[in-house]
DNA sequence: AACTATACGGAGGGTACCTCCACTTTGTCA
DNA sequence: TGACAAAGTGGAGGTACCCTCCGTATAGTT
């Protein structure tokens, strides 16, 4: 299942090593930033933190949608690769754990989207590609729970998303209630099934 | 009806003449150019094209968030305000040109919106006042509709709001697309009314 | 007309995004 | 291995934006 992993127009690496080494470090660097500021952290404040000059950076990442872009597709990226990890589990533990992984994900990365979406417009490749990650990854999942007739047969995985995605807009829910909503939601998902 | 308009906490204006008129100009300057230029524009633009110095707007409006605030109160009572004027129409027409202009304005909105949202919540004062004049301007004349036996018996203006705001956030959709889809959704508002 | 509370305007402080270019490092090839 | 070109680095500084401060001007009152 590792070659189903779909990719986006992946970001394309530096080639030299001193090069390398400075991208990733930067693209943890706003990762992490962003998680606690909200996206709202500067530039310059990254730069600093990554211990590189802020030329570095927008060599780089020529603007700062750039490197909120390519944040972005790496966690997307890394959502999907997850999936791969969990397929020696059961068929319904799979599919469970990879959507919470999907609800905490975007628990994160809403600030993040939102200034995004500012840039670019909703449909744009990039929003595209996620999607088709996305189902690329999930979607596998989901056939084999259902296969294994352990996830009721009369819907799909759109609607799965949908819903799933929907839990994630809760307003102001904690961490813990997304969670146990999730857990409700997936035990509809379960209701009827065959096994 | 016109004592029905719903106050948000109105923006209070203030007292002297000359500052009465600067304060409106600012508004009406702020709400064109967000309009445009989708709430990019700078506060010293606005100031500039309003003919007053940054330090007068900086007056009025504490911070660019009070100027959007403003903005959008002013937008939101304007609309519920004309409620009024449609009275005196037959009840099928007086509900669905509000609903129209509800579109409209929603249309033209949403990067105002956007921008608020990243400042305050989005179940603030601010929007929870908002959506009470929504209510407060727009059930009676769909009331009024539904007992004239012009709009079916079997739903609720909570559900005619959150199918219209529905259609506001139809990704990329030219207005006459907009328009078009309303007035579907619209004849299936008449669907099976008793007259 | 004099007076005072209110309002005006814009210079300037602080910060953010981004550009430019002199200098350094990497990797290659004789 | 050492020299050299290509690739990469860092940070001063340009421009734009938000906002503060305060000396000046004006509306409304007595």
């Amino acid at each position: 299942m590792s070659t189903t992993t779909p990719q986006i127009p992946s970001v394309a690496r530096p080639k030299r090593a001193d090069a390398l080494r400075n991208y990733e470090r930067l693209l943890i660097t706003a990762r992490d930033a962003f998680a606690e500021g909200g996206s709202a952290t500067s530039l310059e404040e990254i730069a600093r933190r990554a211990g590189v000059g802020i030329g570095t950076l927008y060599r780089h990442f020529p603007n700062r949608q750039a490197l909120l872009e390519a944040v972005y597709v790496e966690e997307v990226e890394s959502l999907c690769r997850s999936a791969d990890d969990l397929a020696e589990l059961p068929p319904w533990e799979a599919l469970s754990r990879w959507l919470h992984r999907f609800v905490a994900y975007m628990a994160t990365k809403q600030a993040l989207a939102a200034e995004l979406l500012a840039y670019v417009d909703r449909d744009a490749d990039l929003f595209q590609g996620c999607r088709r990650a996305f189902y690329g990854a999930g979607e596998p999942l989901f056939v084999r729970a259902q296969e294994a007739g352990v996830v009721r047969s009369d819907t799909g995985f759109d609607e799965v998303i949908q819903m799933v995605a929907g839990i994630t807009k809760m307003p102001s829910a904690s961490p813990q209630q997304i969670e146990r909503v999730l857990d409700m939601a997936l035990d509809g998902l379960r209701y009827g099934a065959s096994a």
